[in-house]
DNA sequence: CTGAATCCTTTTAGATACTG
DNA sequence: CAGTATCTAAAAGGATTCAG
């Protein structure tokens, strides 16, 4: 908090594409959910479906295959009867952790509706 | 980096929702030009839309109504002829800075496609 | 068990013209 | 100068059905 980015350095112009796609990365609706889960620990397909609260099969899927092509989860399959795929992080993800917390923590302290309304009428005055 | 999120705490499935808001807040296509703008100094709509390239003054206008209904910026009309508006801004905003911060150095390092399909490749393998 | 294919709705972005 | 009003296009999300 005590060190104003912008004091520090310029960001040109590239570097805002890529922070836009850094952002869109994770922003699909059930990407952080599935990245939180995998965190912890490696996960089977039916598992996240069952643990995420309202994802689809297909979203879940979707999701995934995103997130896979993006580097962020590792897909493996295991040729078994019934099949098993596991997903799990890669050092991709695992750097994205710093900034998912301070997300986090800027959302607990800003984040509610109610709350960056009032600061932003207290600024007004 | 050597403090991983996972081990430290657990994540209530509100917390999701607040995080998620958090994301969109800031995930607008030209929302973090303007804030990286403002950061520097307050700017005039003018200003914004002649710095901020291939940005049309429809999506200008619009994207500074989101942040402002969301206590991003601040906007301050003065009574003047020609009308005068200028950006700037908020409490929010200022603690929002760690958080780009921290995106901005995760997408340097694993922002690039090439860079996230070579990692998750080596985690295959 | 894991997932592909199809169709549909909602959200977001952009182009263009007009105004106090 | 700083917008608003329409209209159109693209992207994201979702429901349902079928399959190795």
């Amino acid at each position: 908090m005590d060190v104003p980015i912008a004091k520090n350095r310029d960001v040109k112009p590239e570097e805002y594409a890529e922070l836009r796609r850094a952002l869109t990365l994770i922003s699909g609706k059930w990407k952080l959910e599935i990245l939180w889960l995998l965190y912890h620990r490696p996960h089977r397909f039916g598992e996240l479906l069952r643990t995420i609260n309202g994802v689809t099969q297909h979203m879940l899927t979707r999701q995934l295959r995103e997130l896979e092509a993006d580097g962020l989860v590792t897909r493996t399959v295991f040729a078994e009867v019934p099949p098993r795929v596991e997903y799990g992080m890669t050092d991709a993800t695992i750097a994205l952790e710093p900034a998912i917390w301070a997300l986090m923590e800027w959302s607990r302290e800003f984040g509610t509706p109610a709350r960056i309304a009032a600061e932003a009428k207290a600024a007004r005055d």
